[in-house]
RNA sequence: GGCCCCAUCAUCUAGUGGCCUAGGAUGCCGCCCUCUCACGGCGGUAACGCGGGUUCGAAUCCCGCUGGGGCUACCA
């Protein structure tokens, strides 16, 4: 029986997101519970969404979880590199051979054409499938096409008859008919394989023996089984875990929700209590059992098939509660001095803000109503507190509406960033930045005199802002 | 549209054919404690989606329906 070993595998593209921690919680306790290894590896394939920033603050949220693991970028390990963008020449062999095996061809069709056929696709009622095309091709034909320089990628190849069958931990045995799964595409036009290609020769080669994913890679199971049959490979035992919800049931997303692990912690929820909120999702405490636990208890009493099929709420309530009960039960008054020092008022955070609200205040004293949006979770506000008279409600909702998706899309969060975004859509809006800006503060500080709001803005931190953000925009009746 | 997953209180769930006139937790309501509030204690509210089977017996097994969700990219 070989040693087990788990991984979390995200995406370097966005904020760490709290399905992560979830996933990475899983695999942790499984490995533990098993005396196994734990990995970390950074699924960076796609180079023109990932980036350094999101990589570093990953790693860093997890750890702030407490989940540590034994192998990863920055710890290195006997399987390394950890990071896909790095491994880019052995995806590149076992395509190779995938290719000489006849597993896989290379396909010269154009998005356009593709995007044809999918829409005959699917106004016929087929399922969405690659037609095969450029298996048709004679040898002679494909290195033409590649001596004259045509683009191509490298894609799959699928069984058109026979069903395939994903033995899932949790759930037995899934279905999928071979008609029904797509050629995916391995290696893009860029050289770069895709995660399906990755993931796989990745498990493989890192010794992967267990891998709990979210519910979303099921549907792909049946292509990730296949090249392990084609290269030959034993396949990891396969568990999907349920997705995290909106409490209008539909997946957890920032859009309407808080999502982001730097959320809770700009919040000043504790992380163990974060952490113990999500295990109590994977294994739900037995009647009279407290529902307090720390890593090790979560560790000891996990177990997979206690890991629910359906999809839970996120019920920030229940979170809220059992971060009351940490702060009030497991943190004494000196811990409980040193930690809110760390989360608000670290000698950094106060030099920073030194310089930001000294030359506005007369007395210490004014700190308080000055400084209070920091250490606040939702502002109580008036649509009336909102309005000046530069911009109507339209122009507000506008300028909030262009604000939530720019903010967002910052590669990195900082005042001299936002002060950009703010600046084009007071120009997009044929406006002054002052007047733009003044609605702003109220959303964000909750009062149009407060210290500056591009430093206030990165200070809080994106979640909170756009928290604010949208709280403002609900005031005024929503999106516009 | 196609494929797949899922289905117990508002929410998280226990429950793996009789122990269930369905248990716990959060939320909400009430009472008690108390210099306020909160905490805490006690009590209450509230669910097996529907229809067929199988069985002596079904929340638990099977089928259908309905509902929800995911996937359907040269993103993961």
């Amino acid at each position: 029986m070989p040693k087990v070993r788990t991984r979390v595998a995200p995406s370097p593209t966005g904020d760490p997101h709290v399905g992560t921690a979830y996933v990475a919680l899983v695999n942790y306790c499984f490995a533990k519970k098993h005396g196994g290894e734990f990995v970390l590896r950074i699924e960076d394939t796609d180079q023109t969404r990932s980036t350094a920033e999101s990589e570093r603050a990953i790693l860093e949220t997890l750890r702030w979880c407490g989940l540590s693991w034994d192998e990863g970028p920055d710890v290195g390990g006997p399987h390394g590199p950890y990071r896909q963008s790095e491994r880019s020449s052995i995806y590149r062999e076992y395509a190779g051979k995938l290719l000489e095996q006849g597993d896989a061809f290379k396909c010269f069709c154009t998005p356009e054409r593709l995007e044809e056929m999918r829409v005959a696709q699917r106004a016929s009622g087929r399922p969405s499938r690659y037609d095969g095309l450029c298996l048709s091709y004679s040898p002679e034909d494909v290195a033409r096409r590649e001596a004259a320089g045509e683009p191509y990628v490298v894609r799959m190849r699928v069984p058109d008859e026979g069903v395939c069958v994903v033995e899932d931990l949790r759930r037995g045995p899934v279905e999928f008919e071979y008609k029904t799964v797509d050629m995916q595409v391995l290696m893009k036009s860029d050289g770069l394989p895709t995660y399906h290609l990755a993931n796989v020769v990745d498990d493989h080669l890192m010794g992967i023996t267990h891998v709990f994913r979210g519910e979303e890679w099921l549907s792909s199971a049946p292509k990730h089984l296949l090249l392990y049959s084609y290269l030959g490979w034993q396949p990891p035992k396969l568990m999907h875990l349920p997705l995290l919800r909106n409490p209008d049931k539909s997946k957890l997303s920032k859009r309407k929700n808080p999502t982001g692990i730097l959320f809770f912690r700009a919040m000043g929820y504790l992380p163990e209590a974060l952490v113990n909120f999500l295990a109590l999702l994977a294994n739900a405490v037995r009647d009279g059992e407290d529902e307090i636990m720390d890593l090790p208890a979560i560790v000891r009493r996990f177990e997979i098939e206690h890991v629910p099929t359906g999809g839970p709420v996120f019920d920030l309530p229940k979170l809220d509660w059992l971060n009351g009960r940490y702060i009030r039960e497991r943190l004494d008054p000196a811990t409980f001095a040193r930690r809110v020092t760390d989360w608000g008022i670290s000698p950094q955070r106060l030099t920073r803000l030194a310089q930001l609200a000294a030359p506005r205040i007369e007395r210490f004293s004014d700190l308080g109503p000055l400084l209070a949006f920091l250490f606040s979770g939702r502002l109580s506000l008036r649509p009336e507190d909102l309005r000046g008279t530069k911009l109507d409600d339209v122009e507000m909702r506008r300028a909030f509406t262009l604000a939530l998706t720019e903010l967002d899309a910052l590669p990195v969060w900082d005042a001299l960033g936002i002060e950009a975004v703010l600046k084009r859509i007071a120009e997009t809006l044929g406006k002054k930045t002052r007047d733009v800006a003044r609605p702003f503060y109220v959303a964000i500080t909750g009062s149009p005199t407060s210290i500056p709001l591009f430093d206030s803005m990165e200070l809080l931190g994106r979640d909170i802002v756009r928290e604010r953000l949208r709280g403002a925009l609900q005031l005024l009746g929503g999106a516009g």
